[in-house]
RNA sequence: GCCCCCUUAGCUCAACUGGCAGAGCAACUGACUCUUAAUCAGUGGGUUGCAGGUUCGAGUCCUGCAGGGGGCACCA
């Protein structure tokens, strides 16, 4: 009982015993017809005494700072609505709610009943009559003005850095607008939302390894989805036409500040069209996602400022080559020669990997865009239908902005005798330590029964949030990123 | 998995080339009916992330470990 935080809650539950014996509920009940503080704070202040005259008003909130001035007490309370100051005077409650000022703490949940008005200074304040106590916090709140700093904490303790650092509270929200912007805008234009399996047999549709997990009753290993592909496309071959699933995928790999294990994915799918058909829906829907935030069509995303102004940039795969690397990644010698150059190890390496070593390496960081990327190169593409007059080449964009992959498209291989050849190409080269991928025979058959030829579309949701709302890190749009369990706390918890 | 950096009171931060661990906020006691980073007087609060080592003496130097951050690798 001696540690400093033990004293703090000591003191608090001693406030928290003196409010049961008030006869009051330390936790609080139902608390009906309260409004939004800024609501409130949009009344006209009346003339008059402001203890009488004012509309009455019924808010709830947080306590975040206590000034207590001997008979007079002021207080400031959020909501997710705004601020506003409360004044309890000794004068103007009962006894037991003057009382009760006397345990308030930083940090506890209060609902008041009062009149709205103005102090003497103007200051939009809830002239209270009565006091209802919602929650007592039990433990001490961090710097009313410095907020959080500790980037640790802050991420440990996620809520109370929502509670203290607006910025990351209003990337929140935009990150819920946006994705309910882009249900509606997709609704909009006759897309219907579908949802499909996250616990998977087979984990396909890309190239990441997978969470491995197990069903008891079956007595299986089960995957976590590192992809939606392949049950969408299943959906295809059902009938549905243009469908779309916003969902989480689950990749066990690093963490980056572009990376979290589990990222939201829109995929989308349009039966009878093919990449062009995603290219002007992927403009126009990042367009509007621009548009919705208000700030114009040029945004500043750290040094930068983006000019978002359609049409954007359409270059492909092989112009970006020959601008960047003065080669033709179809030159198998050439592309070898350049890559060495760049100091890029080829030996035992297939071309086209190659190929893709020195995209990464070199072109992908320049490309500020947003501009297209198209036409790639077909072996890295085992699910892209190949353009038709030459089978090196796949129908596929990808959209780049500030060298961040946003949007990957294709015309979707609907062909199952290809498929299978290039899931099976791509099986032979994987690692032992992959050899968990198997070829899903139930999707091949699902093709073999007639699937449409379609477009379809995937895009990172956490990364474009990142780019509209200008987050350097991915953690800053993820309410809740993955980190390390802290071993001291849970053996102490034990 | 590798490299670099960070970890001091509940929170935000100080502490010179190794020399008595400090401040603001928060907390506690008291004064104050228009304050608003309220003010004033007073009080308490530390395993300096953890474990070792060097030293007369370690927050400071060395080694290991943990967590976090950044970078690399991985990620079609």
């Amino acid at each position: 009982m001696s540690s400093p935080l033990e004293k703090f809650e000591a003191d608090r539950a001693t406030k928290l015993k003196r409010i049961e014996a008030l006869g009051l509920d330390p936790w609080g009940s139902r608390f009906d017809g309260h409004q939004p503080i800024a609501s409130v704070r949009s009344l006209t202040v009346n003339e008059g005494d402001p203890f009488q005259v004012g509309p009455r008003v019924r808010v709830a909130g947080r306590i975040r700072t206590i000034r207590r001035m001997g008979r007079i007490l002021f207080l400031d309370l959020t909501d997710a609505s705004g601020k506003i100051q409360i004044l309890v005077g000794q004068k103007q409650v009962d006894d037991r709610t003057w009382a009760l000022c006397d345990c308030l703490d930083l940090g506890d949940l209060l609902g008041v009943d009062g009149h709205f008005g103005a102090t003497k200074t103007g200051e939009l304040t809830i002239f209270a009559t009565h006091l209802h106590f919602l929650a007592k916090s039990l433990l001490p709140h961090p710097d009313k003005w410095a907020g959080i700093a500790d980037t640790e904490f802050a991420l440990r303790h996620r809520y109370l850095d929502l509670i203290y650092n607006p910025a990351l509270r209003e990337r929140a929200l935009w990150r819920i607008r946006l994705v309910a912007h882009i249900r509606e805008h997709l609704n909009h234009l006759g897309y219907v939302e579908v949802e499909t399996p996250v616990l998977q047999a087979i984990a396909g549709g890309a190239a990441a390894r997978p969470f491995i997990t197990h069903h008891n009753a079956l007595d299986i290993d089960l995957y976590l989805r590192i992809a939606l592909e392949l049950h969408l496309k299943r959906l295809l071959v059902a009938g549905f036409e243009k469908i779309y699933e916003i969902g989480r995928v689950f990749r066990n790999e690093g963490i980056s500040p572009k990376h979290n294990p589990e990222f939201t994915m829109l995929e989308l799918y349009h039966a009878y069209g093919d990449y062009g058909t995603m290219m002007e829906l992927t403009e126009a829907l990042i367009l509007s996602c621009v548009d919705l935030l208000g700030r114009g069509r040029q945004l500043q995303l750290g040094d930068s400022v983006i000019d978002f102004t359609p049409p954007w940039k359409r270059v492909s795969y092989t112009e970006l080559f020959r601008h960047y690397l003065g080669v033709d990644w179809q030159d198998t010698q050439g592309v070898f020669q350049v890559a060495q150059r760049h100091g890029i190890d080829i030996a035992g390496k297939e071309r086209d990997v190659v190929v893709h070593y020195l995209f990464e390496e070199v072109i992908e960081d320049q490309l500020q865009g947003p501009v297209f990327v198209y036409d790639y190169p077909a072996s890295l593409c085992p699910l892209t239908k190949r353009k038709r007059d030459n089978p090196e080449i796949a129908e596929r964009f990808e959209l780049y902005i500030q060298g961040m992959e946003l949007a990957n498209a294709y015309t979707e291989l609907n062909d199952p005798v290809t498929q299978e050849a290039t899931f099976r190409r791509q099986l032979a080269g994987l690692p032992e330590e992959e050899s968990m991928a198997r070829m899903d025979e139930d999707f091949l058959q699902a093709l073999k029964y007639g699937m449409p030829p379609a477009g379809g579309l995937g895009i990172g949701i956490d990364r474009l949030v990142m780019v509209l709302t200008g987050s350097r890190t991915i953690r800053d749009v993820i309410l809740f990123p993955l980190l390390r369990p802290e071993k001291r706390a849970s053996e102490r918890s034990m």
